[in-house]
DNA sequence: CGACTAACCGAACAGTGTTAGGTTAACTCA
DNA sequence: TGAGTTAACCTAACACTGTTCGGTTAGTCG
């Protein structure tokens, strides 16, 4: 095929649509040969709209994380972290199988800093040493990230029996599918608040 | 070759070495060819001792995990609480680049449930209920995962100019290669305690 | 109309995890 | 002692991966 009347490919449409893959079939179902095949399309047309696809990767991540909205410090500094860390953890479990690349290294940072650096101001405003400030907004990304890749309820068996016999201790109620989820958001809001309440 | 005489491989010294090279060259430069090489063998030889690439990882994470210590509970829960968590991050902590892999999914976690499972049984003798046991332990886990790949430290550029100018609030200091671990860690303590006394 | 660029394709390269089938040393047992 | 089996390695290959090179043609500008 040679160059068509109206271009197929667009970075957006690119994005998009590994979004859509990485949604469906997990990071590593992602691959570029798939992508341009979704898009009908061979792979090496896509290294005209993209550079690399690490590059893609944070372009995206970016795209997830531009969701975060950090106002609300207004108010009170403790509500502002809790709306923060909320709105953090909303982006991140709307895709969640982005968040092992998030995880990795300095990935679309431009945009989480940008945040992270209003969030360390609104500390600061508040009282909080420059120090403090920055420590206590990783830890709220601990408690953020940590929750997001919840090795917890997505972690487990589906089969209940697994473990029942195995680990006595440990709470049934999670093991259930439907309620996984309910308890890792549970599980995240009793973290931030004690959290939050102990600082 | 052929069978040599005393055996080359063996599960312990696959698995040592594919650490080391972990540690080494981070968790992308681990190739089964690489660590074919490196034990003076052909790649196909070593799936005579391990099942798959990830069966391995799976087993080193375990291993690595293997020294997280869960006592402590005698005393009192919020004193286990803290003991855990920061045996923990030392277990995660010596190894970092292994992290990223446990944060993928069910890995190696017939290890890591056994400590949950203990962890959990201590707060429910202390009085808590079995879901808000799950809970605080999930919360605990988020904090440690949190900091152990912190994207702090690690994420920002070795070079301060490169931020100075575009976030002004951030503190420059953890942009110092060797002050970033410590304020790691120091924000990892922070999290731990505020999150235990907010309980 | 001619030059040039933009957008795609086919083929290839080096690398990945993994498997099948072959070769030979060491062990087992009559 | 000698035959048969098993264990430990090998070579070669398969089906992938990300990425690049060189071609082919449609659209655009002078």
């Amino acid at each position: 095929m040679p160059r068509p009347s109206t271009p197929l490919l667009s970075s957006d449409r690119i994005r998009s649509a590994a979004l859509a893959i990485i949604d469906r079939d997990g990071l590593d179902g992602l691959s570029m040969r798939k992508l341009a095949a979704e898009l009908g399309v061979q792979a090496a047309s896509l290294y005209g709209h993209v550079r690399t696809k690490d590059q893609l990767l944070n372009d995206i991540a970016s795209s997830v994380l531009s969701t975060v909205d950090v106002s609300g410090f207004e108010v009170d500094w403790r509500e502002g972290l809790i709306r923060c860390a909320r709105s953090y953890r909303a982006a991140l479990s709307s895709h969640p199988n982005i968040v092992p690349f998030l995880a990795y290294g300095p990935a679309g940072r431009e945009e989480s800093l940008q945040r992270l650096d209003l969030l360390h101001g609104a500390l600061v405003d508040a009282g909080w040493s420059r120090r403090e400030a920055t420590m206590i907004a990783a830890g709220l990304m601990y408690i953020v990230f940590g929750s997001a890749l919840s090795s917890f309820s997505s972690g487990f068996s589906a089969d209940p029996a697994d473990y029942t016999d195995r680990y006595p201790h440990l709470d049934r109620a999670h093991l259930l599918p439907g309620v996984a989820r309910e308890l890792d958001r549970d599980s995240f809001e009793l973290a931030l608040a004690a959290f939050v309440r102990g600082l």
